[in-house]
DNA sequence: GATGAATGAGCCTTCATTCAT
DNA sequence: GATGAATGAAGGCTCATTCAT
């Protein structure tokens, strides 16, 4: 086998670097940001934070906003990733709207910062983020598939027939409350009350109850 | 009358033009930084944009950050009076909320470029605002407000027994994603579909609906 | 008469309120440059401290640098005049210096803010100073008249036969040293004691001291 | 021996390196304020004069204040620590104060630029220096080591009984006044003949001359 | 590849001076 | 003539980015 070639060979390796450093530095990039906001974060206060040399850093991400580009690449995209699978396991929108709210929760409980930073920076709100940023992609994403369930649930007659789009911008509001509440509540609270109070807004904002039966919605 | 006192001496006339000065510097300002943001827009530019000398600027503003706090001082204290204003003039608790929202609405729409500021900032989600700015006692005094309004729909049983606190934020994310929807539309709605619209999402989200009776809420 | 002529007419009225600007703006100066210093102080508070206008004060003086021109003229010119007033009295050169030192001290201890300016300032030292500014002029001109008593001195077998030159400059570190310590000790001595000590200095640093004969030096 | 230790490895690469950064910008700061002062000298020109970067300066020195007092602080404590060890190998007070002079003269003969910053800021004259700065400390602490001298002298009695803070103030002001000579006259002379002028007004100044015998005062 | 010292464009702010009223 | 509001050039300092070692 040529010594450099294969997984295990020298390209492996240095992949393998890369990856590392990528992840020491998004890592070290969030903790700062949570704290101190992007524009008041230094560069060299990454570059210590994440425990490699300034031009290091700079070897792997092409320049500061590179790496606010990567972090919500990365953290957006595991969490949609989740918030899919997630929904791929029930069959009613609403269940499957239940489960994407509780994967959401979830991830940003166990991402306090990035939490900080998403809640700070005034994403959602359905406003046509500027730029093809990796960010605006991936929130997009997620919406789409939010409003599809949205669709869905209209079509069933479980929802009224609002604009779905707004449903789901409505929804994420709901969470980003709940989580806003969570983060300036000392992060005490267990993830199933919030889920079930979010359940419980959901239900009643969106869900058309008839008056003479009783029906998962 | 001698020529140097009374509103229209010399010192009117000084403090007029202090006032126009600062109006000048807030519009600019406002432009400038619902365009760019606010770290991305020099002083020079503002100077230039207001048609104001920059130290001119400086002598009506201490800073930059000066202007920011003025600016939040100044819209949102007219916003939270004129809502104020508007929500005295209705006996029920929904139909104040309803009124509030009316002034809420009317306003953002009489002022899209602070709308942009404001839905960038990420305002709101009941964060705990660091820092005692004008902006931070402004709006937690519009939330006060309304959180005694659901408080008295709760205890006068029109509205779930929820956290009143939640329940303001939750209205107040339903008004920001319907103005950032008219913000992305290209600012083309009136004002009374948006309105109409929350209205509804405001009795599907919080009143109680009884089961054999209509009733306002 | 024509009324705009002679010393009581408008030209005299102009030239008087000149006058006094003059005096109000200098002794402005002199105060705030004591306190502060010359950088420090801005044109801003010479035009407050002299409750004049600062247009008026432009009116006066050409700038910032006029007016330390102006204050070095009128102060150092006045205390010239003084010293060779005083000196003109005596006749032997060692009594001409004393009555000169005398002036000299009693000048500014009338004057110990612009003692303070002056000390600050290292004038003196025999450096060249550059520019034709007028203090370097009215020193130059103060500095010649010892040299000439120092000359005459030594001349007439009263002092060692130095450099001239240098024996007035170091008459003037004598007195200014005097000086110094009387700011510092809270401006309380009498200015008879440090006159005999400057003369006691004098004679000793500078007189021919006979083995077998007392005389006046 | 491993490449990142000792006194010739890394550390001791960064170190020497920062040294003589501080070296290049304290010599370039020092001539240009000795030609136009500390006021007149952008912080660029400093850069410029240093061969270093702008940025360079700023990453050696906190700010253009922070170059003075090192400059002060470099230079007399030379100065200061040169002519106490001068001192020390005579017995005599006076023989350590010539002793001390002559230090003094060879340093500031050795650096005219300061002796030019030196004599521009009319430091001495006794006046209580402000603020605890490198530079009034070092001129303190130099001006007790005098005042012990002419203490000693004085209880030996070979000087009169004069205060000993003011005759150490005179020394000074002579020895000023020698320099400033020769910094006006082209900085022509040798070291010697200013030596021995101080020496002989030193005598004259201070030593009590008894009417019937030589002795070394 | 990794390092971190070096770079310099850029920005906020001050204040001497001018000039319209 | 007097006023003081208006002006804008200039300077100290920061920090994203580069590059020699």
């Amino acid at each position: 086998m040529p010594p450099s070639s294969g997984p295990s060979g020298r390209r492996g390796v240095r992949a393998a670097r890369q990856a590392l450093y990528r992840t020491l530095i998004l890592d070290a990039a969030e903790t700062l940001w949570s704290e101190k906001g992007f524009e008041a974060t230094k560069m060299e206060e990454i570059a210590e934070e994440s425990g490699l040399a300034l031009g290091t850093v700079y070897a792997v991400f092409r320049g500061k906003s590179a790496i606010v580009d990567a972090l919500h690449e990365s953290r957006l995209g595991d969490l949609i990733r989740t918030a899919q699978r997630a929904a791929q396991d029930s069959a009613s929108p609403l269940d499957r709207l239940v489960a994407g709210v509780r994967a959401y929760i979830e991830y940003f409980l166990a991402h306090p910062e990035y939490l900080q930073i998403h809640l700070a920076e005034g994403t959602s709100w359905g406003l046509p983020v500027t730029g093809g940023t990796p960010r605006a992609q991936a929130w997009a994403e997620g919406h789409a598939m939010q409003v599809r369930l949205f669709e869905r649930g209209i079509q069933e007659g479980l929802f009224y027939p609002d604009d779905p789009s707004r449903m789901a911008n409505t929804l994420a509001a709901m969470q980003q409350i709940r989580l806003a509440e969570w983060l300036a509540g000392g992060q005490a609270d267990d993830p199933d009350p919030i889920l079930s109070g979010i359940e419980l807004q959901l239900r009643r904002a969106f869900c058309i109850r008839p008056r003479d039966r009783r029906d998962p919605c």
